[in-house]
DNA sequence: ACAAAAGTGTTGAATCTACACCCATGT
DNA sequence: ACATGGGTGTAGATTCAACACTTTTGT
């Protein structure tokens, strides 16, 4: 038998309203460790593959464990496995780690776990991280801001029903730019993802806007073939 | 110790004159197996990881051993880990596979190895494959489709220096559909990755048309923050 | 009445697509 | 001379980006 371990971690983006600044900005849950190496570093959720156990389901179970949450949107980003990514500080086995990234709903996102051992960070300026990590914080951010472009992934940081503008200020918080109102209206409209629930939001400060929910039919990303698994 | 092995799989794609119908087509190496389970099917070439060996030598060396190809470009494409995905006809260990994809140049193809146990197939239409091989090489298939379409991975089919027709040709065969060789160059013009050489490709049945090489400066495709490592 | 977000309309620019047409070579 | 692929030009359709303007609510 080899001597190289196998472990999945997630890489978590929601949207959360910062207090301080009082705007809402991309976070991201990180777990301090309790345990050489790096110890009392913040890194990414995860854990060991259990044998009978599918890499999805060691990516959902570590979520739920360390951090209570279950995403709306979980997908593989990549896989690390240089030699000496775990062997940096003191020597130790050599970890191969299957990377997720996920995306969980605000309101999931509060129900969180959140302690000394788990915390929110914001996802663009991430403290010091263990091994590796912030490179696959950086691989995340992008495919992620990648993706948002060509794919309607954004509706998985929403709840059932939203607002146009409320899918409006995702975008723009992720693509740190802003967003012309009425092209963006035209563009979600005529691109079929979401589709008009007759309702509107009332108790707002101005006009009630339509509320809108996802379209069933089609799927958040197209993944190829990749989506029967 | 677990009991879950881990190997390195790549589908390798290159264009090949397929002599039969006097066309070129999208070609990829297979290998036979030699072992039960799935004994004389043919498999994707790969091999279990060495535990001083990162990923991507892995993915290299068995390229070379079992068919000789040293690829162009090389990517990784997705990590396959169901639980009974080497357990299906016979029971068997637990693998892991992290899959690469490869493209190799013409030249490069017709150097690698071939007999009765490597040999070259039609991509879209393969035989009979091991395990869940059939999966992989249909999604490799899929992203080299999607990735043609916003990156320049293309040249990677051909060698340093190439006309723009043979540029098509590569979509075309790729892509499946014809494309208009006038909107062609403009658009590959326009776009930076490729400059001319200044000379001609001599010796056709027509005017000579110019030969261009790769552009240096930038990256065959965007990768992000992937790019360094 | 007024402020501000919701939602509609319009215009010019940039891009895409189809196709006409000229150029240069081997036969 | 002519067939054929190499290469340029152009007109119409489609898409994109900017912004004026109307609608509807709370205060």
């Amino acid at each position: 038998m080899h001597g190289i371990e196998i472990a999945v971690s997630t890489v978590i983006f929601a949207l959360r309203d910062d207090p301080r600044n009082d705007c809402t900005a991309l976070g991201m849950p990180l777990v301090r460790r309790v345990r050489q190496p790096y110890e009392g570093s913040w890194a990414l959720p995860g854990g060991p593959v259990r044998p009978d156990e599918d890499l999805t389901d060691t990516a959902r179970r570590t979520l739920v464990e360390t951090t209570a949450l279950s995403p709306t949107y979980l997908e593989q980003l990549y896989t690390f496995g240089h030699v000496d990514r775990a062997s940096k500080p003191v020597p130790g086995p050599r970890v191969i780690s299957v990377v997720y990234w996920a995306l969980v709903r605000p309101e999931e996102a509060e129900r969180g776990i959140e302690d000394d051992n788990v915390a929110w960070h914001a996802a663009d300026h991430p403290p010091e991280l263990a091994f590796d990590h912030a490179t696959i914080v950086d691989y995340a951010l992008w495919r992620l801001r990648t993706k948002m472009e060509y794919s309607r992934i954004a509706q998985a940081f929403l709840g059932e029903t939203f607002t146009l503008a409320q899918l409006r200020q995702v975008y723009e918080v992720v693509l740190q730019r802003t967003l012309d109102p009425a092209n963006f209206r035209r563009q979600v409209e005529s691109s079929g993802g979401v589709e008009p629930t007759g309702e509107y939001l009332v108790g707002g400060r101005h006009r009630p806007p339509k509320l809108y929910r996802h379209r069933a039919a089609s799927d958040l990303a197209d993944n190829g073939p990749l989506t029967r698994l």
